[in-house]
DNA sequence: ATGGCCCGTAATACGGGA
């Protein structure tokens, strides 16, 4: 069973991207982030053609997941609500950042983590606290789901390797900083493994490129898209994988699939 | 280089992205 996630930048405007990269890589579990489209609009019957169920979750202009899946998608919930409740997630749910559904007795989560703009901003304070939200709902449906897997655009490079430059005490760049990185830290202390980790400890290997400055073509990127598995997949996991070809077709999304293999 | 590019929405500019 393959899990991919990718960050497609539009959904609509990615759309040949993405049912391309499904006919040459057929993968059981697509996980999909920023869609930037409400469910209405969501482009359902070019997945549906191709044998992928669709469970969306989106909104007007920004952010937006959603989990395609060739097997039936189970316990399909949307945002942290279901699992914590209003009193704790109160407006946090409004940017759709999260879904998860039960594929194969595997439970699927697909993820935005807000990018937090600049650090010490008032995003990037919103950013940490929803990474507090998220330990808190991970914590919960880990005691539910032994197997489980989280994949997306966590807006986290976890240590240097990820990075195409080198860290500044005293000048802190949102999605490096500490605090954000124990923030990671403290969900893999939950009985969660990087699976990327598992098989390879090489620096410069990345999921993101900016568009300016020719940033691919020199590979100044940065690895901020994985797949967090419970110990018990963790242990099943057979590969993981960057994909960078998409990164090289024409129009494309600054960020490229992984794919993990149990 | 506090830049560059690309998205959607709106509109011939803007916020957002990381």
């Amino acid at each position: 069973m393959k899990i991919a996630t990718w960050n497609v930048n539009s959904v609509r405007t990615r759309l040949e991207h993405v049912t391309n990269w499904l006919l040459a890589n057929p993968v059981e579990v697509l996980c999909l982030q920023e869609t930037k489209v409400i469910d209405a609009d969501f482009p359902r019957s070019p997945f549906t053609e191709l044998g992928y169920h669709p469970a969306v979750c989106g909104q007007k202009s920004y952010n937006g997941v959603a989990i395609l899946s060739r097997l039936p998608l189970e316990e399909v919930t949307v945002g942290f609500t279901p699992q914590l409740g209003e009193a704790t997630v109160g407006e946090f749910d409004v940017q759709k950042r999260l879904i998860s559904a039960t594929v194969a007795g595997v439970r699927v989560i697909s993820v935005y983590i807000p990018n937090g703009a600049d650090y010490g901003s008032e995003k990037y304070l919103y950013k940490l606290h929803w990474l507090k939200l998220l330990r808190e709902y991970l914590q919960r449906t880990l005691k539910d789901y032994p197997d489980l897997c989280i994949c997306g655009d966590y807006n986290i490079a976890p240590d240097d390797r990820d990075i195409h430059f080198t860290t500044e005490p005293n000048r802190p760049v949102t999605g490096t900083t500490e605090v954000e990185r124990q923030a990671f830290k403290d969900l893999l202390a939950l009985g969660l493994g990087d699976a990327f980790r598992k098989f390879n400890a090489e620096a410069e290997q990345y999921s993101w490129w900016d568009y300016r400055a020719a940033a691919f073509r020199r590979n100044l990127g940065w690895r901020i898209d994985h797949h967090l598995l419970s110990h018990p997949l963790y242990e099943k996991a057979i590969a993981c994988t960057i994909d960078v070809t998409p990164r090289q077709w024409t129009k494309p999304s600054d960020h490229t699939p992984v794919v993990v293999e149990f």
